[in-house]
Parts: structure tokens; sequence; C-alpha cells
DNA sequence: GGCAATTTTTACCATTTGGTAAAGACACGA
DNA sequence: TCGTGTCTTTACCAAATGGTAAAAATTGCC
């Protein structure tokens, strides 16, 4: 039995909690939490549903599991903030990489957005324990680019809110941005250079 | 029955479908679509679940007639941006009617945006018939005044997804911005500020 | 008050869904 | 090859859920 945290996984075990996963991340993306079924994802790993829950305690457990591993991929943009770079170019740096996963990781975008607008019920945690330090830290890091005057003075918070907003939007609201920018053959690099110059323009001191 | 288009409705129709209608924004911006039951939206309206079929013919109904009502506020903002008024303040306008709107309206901006996450399987004609031809038209109008030098030259569409996307994020990502600014008395203010600044030093041609 | 139409309740039902028990198939080291 | 532990399947189940039928209550008009 793969329960708790027993020895080291067999490869099957490692191959299969994969498909598992990947699967789930599919279903959960595009259905939320309760419109996700075991059966759905059994479907989508290839494998049967008590097979599924072999490898995992229950449906929750996997949406946890699949949250805490999207945190450290999520918040690995911010953490590369480099305090010593240059500041424009490491906020527009950041931008863009946000941006990136939009595009790459759009199913994982989808998962978190979905946990947060339903107020977070299985992330709260994480959001306290994981998420709030670094944000802070790193609203400490602009704060001091600012005093220093290399960047104008905004809210730190407010200015890692909209490059948030901004950045997941596209990932986010895709059915919506897909009906209104229909037929736009470079809908990424649209945005890349838009957001560029809106960032530029903001923080230019 | 209180079906099709009849006649007029009764009093205690217009009561009781008001009562279920703001139940059912309750629920559904609570938990998603699938993630709310109709008990739960019977109980919030203080009626039985039947009764509640009496007045719906389903919960897609009650679902889609939200959804139907909510677009024409959402859109209300956008409709009245004034081609003839002054570019920056009407933009600038729109942005802060919009950040309001998410102060104010936060259970229908969720429940859209839970919508849209999910692909809008019950909006995507709403998005083309509605939304999509005063997208066109209002991005027509702020490329005229771009042309005319009233406002600096971006993209109108981008423009319009980043003012979305900013002043939502407060309501979707609620969860999220409530954790990150704790103890932060006026969240809205900050935003409004903020928001102010960035879309100012944007457009100022 | 009487009566037809409207509204509400009671008692159900079929399906879906998360989950379990236990038997069976399989892998692999001795 | 044999046996032990790992993995998979088959056959279920109880609860939740969207929905219905029809009786009972209520409303509103004459």
């Amino acid at each position: 039995m793969p329960d708790g945290a027993d020895k080291k996984p067999s490869r099957i075990q490692q191959r299969n909690r994969g498909l598992i996963l990947d699967a789930a991340l599919d279903v959960f993306s595009k259905h939320g939490y309760r419109g996700a079924t075991l059966d759905q994802i059994a479907e989508a790993a290839g494998l049967s549903k008590p097979n599924i829950l072999y490898y995992f305690d229950g449906k929750e457990e996997i949406h946890v599991t699949l949250l805490n591993q999207l945190m450290e991929t999520w918040l690995d943009p911010l953490v590369t903030l480099d305090p010593d770079g240059d500041p424009l170019q490491e906020i527009l740096g950041y931008v863009q990489r946000k941006l990136d996963m939009a595009r790459d990781l759009p199913r994982e975008s989808r998962l978190f957005a979905g946990e947060i607008l339903q107020g977070a019920p299985r992330m709260a945690p994480h959001l306290v324990t994981g998420l709030q330090p670094l944000f802070d830290e790193k609203c400490a890091v602009i704060r001091v680019w600012m005093e220093k005057g290399a960047l104008a003075t905004v809210d730190p918070r407010h200015l890692i809110f909209s490059i948030w907003a901004t950045t997941q939007h596209y990932a986010d609201f895709d059915a919506q941005v897909q009906v209104l920018l229909r037929d736009d053959p470079d809908r990424h690099g649209g945005a890349a250079e838009y957001l560029a110059t809106m960032f530029t323009k903001l923080l230019s001191p």
C-alpha cells in the first residue's frame, strides 16, 4: 500500500501517480473541484477508479497534492526577482516570465484561479505560510528600489497584484480573450509588448 | 404555471423569482455551477426545492438567467464610455467604475469569472452577440482618440483587457488579496490610486 | 362565501458519485 | 519455480443530487 511517507516508491508507483496527477490537472482545471469526477480522472489517466484510490486516499488528496506541487512552480518567477539586478529590468523580466507561464501552463493557472475564486478552501494555509512571506519580502525589495530612485514610487503591493492580474488574465479568461481576439495570429506577442510598455511607463523614474 | 413568456407575472412570482435569483447568485458565486446544489439555493432562498423548480425549469435555467441578467450590468460601464468626452478622463472614469463594481458586486464578478474560467459553456453565444460588438466598437473609439493624439498609442484591445484584469482581480482573487493585505484599512482607496496612476502614465500623450 | 387558478408541500425516484471489500493478476527476489 | 508483496479488477454500496407527481394549501376574483 503506497500510503503515508513509506519507503521509496516503485517505478510503477511513480509512473501511475504521475499519470493520475496529470490527468487530474486536466480535469480539475477544466471543471473545478466539484465539477471534476473520479471517473473522469480515471479515464483520462487510463486507469480504473479503484486503482486511482489505491494511489491516493481520495479526491481531495489528489487536489491538494496538485495544489502543493503547483505552488513551487508558481512562485518561482517571484523568487528569482534579484535585489541586486537592474530594477526595471527585473520587473519587466518578471512580467515576461509570468506571461510565458500563462501561455505554457494554462491548466496550472486555471487550477489556481479556481481555488482562489472559491475562497481558497484547500489552500489558505499555504497562502499564509508560502506566499505571504515571499510577497512581503519582495515588496520590501521593490520599496528599496523606489527609495533609491531607481523606480517611480507606487504601492508595491498593488504593483504586484497588477502584474499577476494582467498576465494570468490571458490564461484564466482565455475563453473570452479568444472570442475578442479571434483572428489575431500573435496574441502572445501583442500582450508582451503591451505589458512591457505599460510597466515601463509606470515605473520609469 | 409560470413557464414560458406567459402573461404578466404575479406579485408572488416576482418576489419569489427574485429571492431565488439572489440566493442562487450567492451559492453559484461561492461554489461554482457544479458545486452549487438546488438544496443550498432552496435553503438560502427560504423555499423548498420543488418550489424552486416551480419557478425555474431547472438548475441550468437559473444559472443562465443569472448570467444573462448580469451581462447588462456588467457591460454598462463600457457602454457609457463617451466618444465625445475627454479621452483620458473617460478611460480613468471607466477604470474607477469597474473598480467600484468589483467592490460592490463581488458575487457578480465571481459568477462571471467562474463561467469564463470553465470555458464559458453557458455563455459563449452571449459573448459573441453581446460583448464582442461592443468591444470592437469601443476599441475603435479608443483608436480614434489615439490617432488624434489625445492618448498615447497602445493596442486598445490589450488596454481593455488590462483594465478588466486589474479591477476584477480585487473581487475574483479576494481570498488572496485579503491574506496579503491583511490589515490595510483602505484597500479600495489604495487600489484606486494605484490604477489611476498606472493608466495615466500609460496613456498620457 | 365560493371557486378556479396559483402556489406549496409531501413523498418519491433514478442517476451520479466518492468510496470500499475482496478476489484475482502480476512482478520479482530467493 | 515458488511464494510474497505489489498492483488491478470486479462487484458493490450509501449518500447526495436533480428532478417529478400529485395532493394540499393558499390566493384572488366574482
